[in-house]
DNA sequence: ACCAATAATGGTAGCGCTACCATTTTCTAT
DNA sequence: ATAGAAAATGGTAGCGCTACCATTATTGGT
C-alpha cells in the first residue's frame, strides 16, 4: 500500500486557471519582469486556490544555480559544527539559499563519498571542515563548478575559500599561557588525533612549544575514539594514576576538559592549586561552572556567517582568519 | 568578477565518449536494466576520464522521487535535534536519501515559511518537531504529496506519521518520583513555554500531578528566552532568593538543571539533602557530573532512526511511542 | 540450422520550469 | 490623432535526465 496524497499542481495548471500564459505566471511568482497589478492578483488568487507550490527541482534545471549550499561536516553532536551551521543558516536564508548537509564521522573516505553525492545536486557551494581531504575529494572539488569553503582552519593551502583561525597558533598560545602561569609538569588528555586533524594540529603545536621552552610534556592520555565529557573524565583519571605529580593538564577540547573538571570535583582535587585545567573551544557551559573554565574561545558562529557571506557574494578566492580569544578562567 | 570553473559534464557527453547511447549510460550508472560487462567497462572508463558527476536535479525531475528528506527543526544548538538528525542520518544514507534542513528558532511563522520552501524541493518526507503548527503549515502539508513525520511528541493528533514519546507522561512521572522521594516544597525553573510547547506540556502535566496530590507547586521562575545552562543557574538563583525553603526543583531540561547544579556547587548548597534537582532529557554530561543528574532519558537517536525507517519503507500512517526512562541519579 | 525467448542497446517524449524572443497592448509626446 | 517607446503578455526551445518502446544481437532447445 502506497501513500500518495495528490498529484502536485503545476505552473501550467495555475496559468490555465488564471487565464494567462505560463511565462506570466512564472514572472509574477518570481517578481521578475513586468506584469500588471490585475494580472498579479489573478495569478496569486489561482495559486492560492489550487495550493500551488513551485517545483524548485524544475526551476533549478531550467535556470542555472541551485541555491543549495552543501555542508559536509564531521559530526552534529559536536556543538562546533552546529554553531557553524547556525551562523551560516541565517545568512543563507536571507539570500534565499538552502542548506543541505551530510555527516562524515571524521572519516575521509566517507567525506569523499558524501561530497560526490552532494555535487550531484549541483550546489552553489560545498562547505567542508579543514584542509585534510582525500585525493579523490580534492579532484572532484576542483573539477566541480561550485565554490568550495574550508572551515575552522587556516593552517595549510586552501582549495578556494577558507574561513577559520589557526589551530597551531591556538596550541602555541595555550602552551605559552600555561608556562607563563608557572605550570611546569604539564600533561595532555585528548581524543583521536588522526581523525580530528585540527585537534592534532593544536596538540603538536602545544607540544612543540613546551619542548622549545625546555619544559616538555610530562605525560599524555589519548583516547582512540571521539571526544566526550565522559572520555575526558576517564582520561584524566588514567593520566593521574600514572603521573600523580602533574600540576596542569591541557585537554583537546572543552568537553574533555569538563570531564576532567568533574573528576577533580569528585575526587576533591582543588583547582587550580593542585591541578590546573585548560580547554579549547569556549563553550557556553564552561562559563557557568563554579569556576569558569580557562580555554580558548573560537568564533564558530562568525565563521559560519562569513563563509555564507563570501559564498552568496561570490567573492574571489581568499583565506579569512577570524582569530580566537584566550579566556583566562579560574581553572588555570 | 565571477568564479565559475568549468561547465559540468553531461550524460550525453559520456555516451558520446563511450560510443554508446544515452539510455545505456543511464542504465549502467543506475545499475538498472541490462547491459554487457564490456559496455559497463567502457561507460565507467568514460565517466572516470571525463570526471562525470550525475545531475540529480535532472534525474529527479525525469523520474519521480527526490529522495530528499526535509527536516524543519526548532534549533541546532539544542542537542536534542542534533541527536534526532544523527539517528535519521544513518538510516537515510543507507537508503540513498539525503537530509535537508532548516531551523525555525521555535517560531511557528518561520516554520510555515520554511515548510513552504522545503516543499518546493518535492521531498520524500518532511520531518517536524511536535504537533503544534500554524493553520497554513497544516494545510500545505495535507496538500503535499509527501510523507509528514512529527517528532518528539505523541500527545495529540498526528497529521500522518509521528514518532516520539509522551511529554505529559514525562511530566507526570517526574512529579510522582519527586513526591515518592518525599519532597514537599517543590519549585520549577523553566524557559519559554509558549514556544517550546513540549516543555510546556511537561510543565503543565507536572504541575497538575502535584496539585492533584495536594502538594501544589510552591514557586516557579520562567525565563522568556531559550534554555541554557546559564539561564538555569540564574533561574535557580532567583527562585531561591524568593523561596529559600524549597526542598526540590524541577527544571525544564538538563541544560537548565545543570545550571542549577552548578549554582548549588558554587554556593555550597548540598544536593540532594538541602535541595534536590531533577532534569529532563538524559544528556550524556549529566552522567559524568560528580553526582549523576536525576532526569528522564529520552530516546532521541532512536526517534530519528525509526522516523527514517518509516519514511523509507513508506509505512502506513501511525504513531510510534518510544517511551522514556526515568534515571534515578544522585541529585533527587 | 531454425525459431522463440532473452539480453542488449538506441531513440525519443516528456518531467516543470525559465530564458528568450515575438507579439500585442498601453502609454507619452507631439 | 499618430508615431514611437514602453509595458505586458504569450509561445516555445531547451535544462539533463529517465521511462518507455522499438529494434537488434545473442542464446538455447530441438
Amino acid at each position: 500500500m502506497v501513500f500518495k496524497y495528490q498529484a502536485a499542481v503545476t505552473l501550467a495548471q495555475v496559468a490555465e486557471a488564471a487565464g494567462v500564459g505560463e511565462s506570466t505566471v512564472s514572472r509574477v511568482l518570481r517578481n521578475h519582469g513586468s506584469f500588471s497589478g490585475k494580472t498579479r492578483d489573478r495569478v496569486m488568487a489561482a495559486v492560492e486556490r489550487l495550493g500551488y507550490v513551485p517545483n524548485r527541482i524544475a526551476g533549478t534545471l531550467a535556470s542555472a544555480g541551485s541555491r543549495l549550499v552543501a555542508f559536509v561536516i564531521p559530526s552534529l553532536s559536536n556543538i562546533v559544527f552546529a554553531d557553524v551551521l547556525r551562523g551560516a543558516g541565517g545568512t543563507l536564508e536571507e539570500n534565499q539559499h538552502q542548506a543541505v548537509f551530510a555527516v562524515t564521522d571524521y572519516d575521509p573516505e566517507r567525506e569523499e563519498a558524501l561530497v560526490a553525492s552532494m555535487l550531484a545536486w549541483r550546489p552553489t557551494a560545498v562547505m567542508l571542515a579543514g584542509y585534510e581531504h582525500t585525493e579523490g575529494t580534492v579532484k572532484m572539488l576542483r573539477a566541480a563548478s561550485c565554490r568550495v569553503v574550508e572551515l575552522l582552519d587556516v593552517d595549510g593551502v586552501a582549495l578556494d575559500l577558507a574561513v577559520g583561525f589557526s589551530n597551531r597558533a591556538a596550541g602555541r598560545e595555550s602552551a605559552h599561557f600555561m608556562l607563563k602561569r608557572g605550570y611546569r609538569r604539564i600533561g595532555y588528555v585528548g581524543h583521536d588525533l588522526d581523525r580530528d586533524t585540527r585537534a592534532g594540529k593544536r596538540y603538536s603545536s602545544f607540544r612543540e612549544t613546551l619542548s622549545s621552552d625546555r619544559m616538555p610534556l610530562v605525560d599524555q592520555e589519548i583516547h582512540a575514539g571521539a571526544s566526550s565529557v565522559e572520555i575526558g573524565r576517564l582520561g584524566l583519571e588514567r593520566l593521574l594514576a600514572r603521573s600523580p605529580d602533574l600540576d596542569a593538564v591541557y585537554f583537546s577540547n572543552d568537553d574533555m576538559a569538563l570531564g576532567g573538571y568533574f573528576h577533580c570535583l569528585a575526587r576533591g582535587i582543588s583547582i587550580p592549586s593542585q591541578l590546573a585545567i585548560f580547554g579549547y573551544n569556549g563553550l557556553d557551559i564552561g562559563r557557568v561552572t563554579p569556576q569558569p573554565l580557562s580555554t580558548i574561545r573560537t568564533p564558530r558562529v562568525a565563521i559560519g556567517q562569513v563563509a555564507a557571506q563570501l559564498v552568496v557574494a561570490n567573492a574571489p578566492p581568499q583565506v579569512v582568519d577570524l582569530g580566537f580569544q584566550l579566556i583566562e578562567g579560574a581553572t588555570a
